[in-house]
RNA sequence: GGGGGAUUAGCUCAGCUGGUUCAGAGCAUCUGCCUUACAAGCAGAGGGUCACUGGUUCGAACCCAGUAUCCCCCACCA
């Protein structure tokens, strides 16, 4: 035979993706009289490329497809990529910046040009390599969150969101990203740990309170506080000349006198006054607090009940502008450390101490946020997240691992309103139009804005030209968050086909990161517009992290390229090799070792094959296999079962080990072995009838995890009719065969027996193939008779008799209540084999005894339950047959 | 600071409502094999007082309490 002793993957695996898609396999229709099942993909950045998490995410994915098609369902899986907003400007941006155009140069209309052309020209290669990986999407309903019909989309939620009330403008403290200069949302800012440094800096008193202090109270607090100055501690420095008070707790004994009292900004001179609020903690600092209201909510708020003035000293990236007066122009950490030193030179500044702290990160540019006080849209989130909570709570929307419903609660029950607009261009831009009088109106278009503005200012003649649109767009997420409804045109038409047919999905796999970003949002969305979940169950991938368990990264090289992976094990294996690893909601350490073992299974089954290929038939053969292709069939359709069940409770990892296993171990190792004819004899036909039979349902069983290779074996096994492919041959049923359960459990025996001569031979070290003997003294001779075959071929043994008394020279084992021998000349140390048979006979006494006693105890017996109970007494009866037998056997010796 | 999860063989994890063979798998390790499907392989073996302490129970890896360690999420003390 010429097929090659290993399997390669590389050209297999273009050519059956072609096949599928010129057969049209992964295309969905709405079909009445299949069930629907439906997956969006979480569309990746238009711009980005495939990693591992992509990897394993879509390898997930691609999985419950293939098996869903299999069982019939009409299966959709819909592909897309997301325009990323701020990701993908900040991209363009720096890619303009190494051209040495700024963004600042462009107009608006200019600079989406160039972001148009970056996508044309970076956007779709990941979905290209996603390919690669074999995911069966349905390519013809790709969509991007940025196309004119999802743009639509999102406007005409806009819109209702507004007339609904739940959109409004206002002037909120927000999350600034002084680096993509915009503000975020409260879920794009990331708390980061970091050493920093607390300033303590003099305030001077210029005017005392009318209030009388006594001299007592100065003196107690003499470190603190002087008829001079008041000691404040601060993180930031560079934040005084932004200062509209300084406040102290009214109930504080040091400070009490000094409300009321003006001190002097360092440096700056300017007069401020000291007030007093409960919010002051007397414990933190010097327990007394610079009131900085541009650049701090706590601050912000307290201000307001003060009625203190808001001063904003910084510039949209991150530098101070002149209402500074001071450092302006300099950036905020440049500035920090330069008013450190003037303060320090100037005499101001007691001291400054290390200390652990927490900054506030932008996700995206990871740049440090800064509380900024800005004119935003916000959407009121109250409304939409109580039935979005509810249908968490009460199962509609499964979370796999369960403990994210916590999490998920815990974020529902303490949402704020969520800020919508962005200081970006690529984006859907808010349709909000400004009329020349500074009021606005919302509109789907510039056309019924016009007519709406008429209306609202009562001028007739108002033109478009006299209407601005709102300059900023929207937050990616407000795309996203559509996108199990957009992708099937559910907003333009909602009650087109597509829809009514697809949706809700049925599952979404995603990452925990995104919980809230996303997933929260669209079930928000679902229920909001179609007055149903989205999906039904949420799968949750890990992190993939290195072997050492490090977050892969760039900056570290540990993360393998994907297409690299892949060009050199097989989608196949890469993919087998990701899901060794992963348990839901777990990270995955990813391992090299993991992917070759991935491979190393696909060359197992090409192997497998290749043997069942090579046989030659002989129909005058009678059939000589019944016991194996009854105990393998019983084998399967127990393992089909437990696969089953395995899926239903999303463990993919432990479908896939449960047939890997059976492929492996029961068919390999042990059914083949069986069957397989002596070397160039040939077969009969009912053998290799079975054995195709076994082979093609187990490529069946694979198909979803290594869609490749099992579509090439499908093929090479047997012609095939035009559109026999295994991709959509139907998902094996498991049916109960009436004595299962005792094939099962006499092959065990028969395959203990097995095992017992093999541990002989590599004790004695003889080789695998020497011809022996078998003698048994057993209690079913039966079963021996029944399996002799087996026993013969897989222990290598040329003859099996029976006797009551073994011969003197041979190595026995025993197993339940028989004794097993196998003759040898010479070679036995019969003290050896004595202390192997007397440590056996101790440890079952042991047992016995425990056994025993635990029947012996009338609470025990009273209690349990009847099967516990005749379980207990079987063991007792095994244990009592194998002592006996042990003990036998240490007397023949 | 609040909440959640974890701790089982060298590693990564199963162990579903407490009770089948005195705790399982994969990988790794060790031993012996190039036995004509496969050395990307075959056969076999070793390895765990189930984090610790106490409690409930006839019976605990599993339930309860406490302790320790680790991870995750949320969080406006300058």
């Amino acid at each position: 035979m010429s097929l090659a002793t290993t399997y390669s993957p590389t050209d297999v695996e273009a050519k059956w993706y072609q096949r599928w898609q010129e057969q049209g396999f992964f295309k969905a229709r709405p079909n009445p009289k299949k069930a629907p099942y439906t997956v969006v993909i979480p569309p990746p950045n238009v711009t980005g490329v495939l990693h591992m998490g992509h990897m394993l995410n879509n390898t997930i994915q691609d999985v419950l497809v293939r098996r869903a098609r299999m069982q019939g369902k009409e299966a959709c899986w819909v592909p897309g990529t997301d325009h990323a907003s701020i990701a993908t400007e900040a991209k363009v941006v720096a890619q303009l910046k190494e051209q040495g155009i700024a963004k600042s140069d462009l107009t608006r209309a200019q600079f989406l040009a160039h972001a148009f052309a970056w996508k044309e020209k970076y956007g779709g290669i990941i979905l290209e390599q996603l390919k690669q990986l074999g995911a069966s999407c349905d390519w013809d309903r790709t969509r991007f969150t940025m196309e004119p019909e999802l743009t639509q989309a999102v406007l005409r939620v806009f819109v209702d969101l507004y007339n609904k009330g739940l959109i409004y403008r206002g002037v909120r403290m927000v999350n600034w990203d002084p680096e993509g200069r915009t503000a975020i949302s409260d879920e794009e800012v990331i708390a980061k740990n970091v050493q920093a440094k607390m300033y303590y800096l003099r305030y001077e008193v210029v005017s005392s309170p009318l209030s009388v202090v006594s001299d007592e109270k100065i003196a107690d607090n003499q470190q603190l506080t002087t008829d001079n100055y008041i000691t404040v501690a601060t993180s930031r420095p560079e934040t005084i000349m932004a200062d509209a008070a300084v406040a102290v707790n009214p109930k504080d004994p040091r400070y009490q006198h000094l409300i009321g009292a003006k001190v002097r900004i360092p440096l700056l001179g300017r007069e401020i006054p000291v007030i007093g609020d409960e919010y002051v903690s007397m414990d933190f600092g010097t327990g007394a607090l610079k009131v900085t209201p541009a650049h701090d909510l706590n601050d912000y708020e307290l201000g307001v009940r003060h009625h203190l003035p808001v001063i904003d000293i910084l510039a949209d990236d991150g530098s101070l502008n002149e209402k500074a007066v001071l450092y302006v122009g300099q950036d905020r950490f440049a500035a920090r450390k330069q008013i450190a030193k003037d303060l320090q030179e100037a005499g101001l500044l007691d001291k400054i101490e290390e200390y652990a702290s927490i900054v506030q990160t932008s996700e995206r540019t990871k740049a440090v946020i800064e509380p900024k006080l800005s004119l935003q849209w916000f959407l009121k989130m109250e409304h939409l997240a109580k039935p979005a909570l509810e249908a968490v709570e009460n199962d509609t929307v499964r979370l796999h691992p369960p403990k994210f419903k916590n999490m998920y609660r815990a974020w529902m029950e303490n949402v704020r309103d969520w800020c919508i607009s962005r200081q970006l261009w690529w984006g859907q831009q808010i349709p909000a139009y400004y009329l020349p009088d500074g009021t606005f109106v919302v509109a789907l278009t510039a056309e019924a804005a016009l007519t709406q503005a008429r209306a609202q200012s009562g001028k007739a003649d108002l033109q478009l030209s006299e209407l601005r649109q709102d300059e900023d767009v929207l937050d990616t997420w407000f795309s996203s968050w559509l996108w199990p409804i957009s992708v099937f045109d559910g907003f333009k038409d909602p009650d087109n086909a597509d829809i009514n047919y697809f949706y809700p999905t049925n599952d979404l796999v995603t990452g925990p990161d995104i919980l809230f970003f996303w997933v929260a949002r669209m079930i928000m969305a679902g229920l909001e517009y179609r007055h149903e979940v989205p999906f039904r169950n949420v799968y949750l991938t890990g992190i993939v992290r290195d072997a050492q368990g490090r977050k892969m990264s760039k900056q570290l090289g540990n993360s393998p390229d994907p297409l690299e992976l892949i060009a050199q094990y097989g989608a196949d294996g890469v993919r087998t090799g990701m899901l060794f690893s992963a348990p839901a909601g777990n990270d995955l350490l990813f391992d090299l070792k993991l992917v070759e073992q991935g491979r190393n299974f696909s060359n197992k089954l090409w192997n497998a094959f290749r043997l069942v290929k090579g046989w030659e038939v002989d129909a005058t053969l009678p059939f000589v296999n019944e016991k194996p292709v009854a105990w393998f069939g019983a084998k399967l359709q127990a393992a089909i079962g437990e696969m089953d069940d395995h899926f239903e409770k999303f463990r993919m990892s432990d479908a896939l080990l449960m047939v890997y296993k059976l492929v492996w171990d029961d068919f390999c190792a042990l059914y083949l072995e069986m069957v397989k004819p002596a070397y160039q004899h040939p077969v009969d036909a009912e053998t290799l009838g079975h054995t195709t039979a076994y082979l093609e349902t187990l490529l069946k069983l694979l198909h979803p995890f290594m869609p490749f290779i099992t579509e090439e074996l499908w093929h090479e096994l047997a012609e095939r009719a035009e559109r026999d492919y295994v991709c959509v041959a139907p998902w094996p049923k498991a049916a109960a065969t009436a004595n299962s359960a005792e094939l099962l459990a006499g092959m065990e025996k028969a395959l203990a027996i097995v095992a017992g001569i093999r541990t002989v031979r590599n004790q004695k070290n003889l080789g695998p193939n020497k011809p022996l003997a078998l003698v048994a003294k057993t209690d079913e001779p039966a079963l021996l008779t029944n399996y002799e075959g087996i026993i013969r071929k897989l222990g290598s043994i040329a003859e099996v008799t029976f006797a009551e008394v073994g011969p003197a020279a041979a190595v026995s084992f025993v197993l339940g209540g028989g004794e097993f021998f196998i003759p040898l000349e010479g070679n036995i140390d019969l003290g050896a084999e004595r202390t192997r048979l007397e440590k056996e006979l101790e440890y079952a006494r042991g047992f016995r005894d425990s056994v025993q006693k635990k029947l012996g105890n009338e609470k025990f017996t009273q209690n349990a339950k009847p099967d516990v109970l005749e379980r207990e007494r079987q063991k007792l009866a095994d244990a009592e047959a194998k002592i006996a037998a042990l003990e036998q056997a240490l007397r023949s010796l």
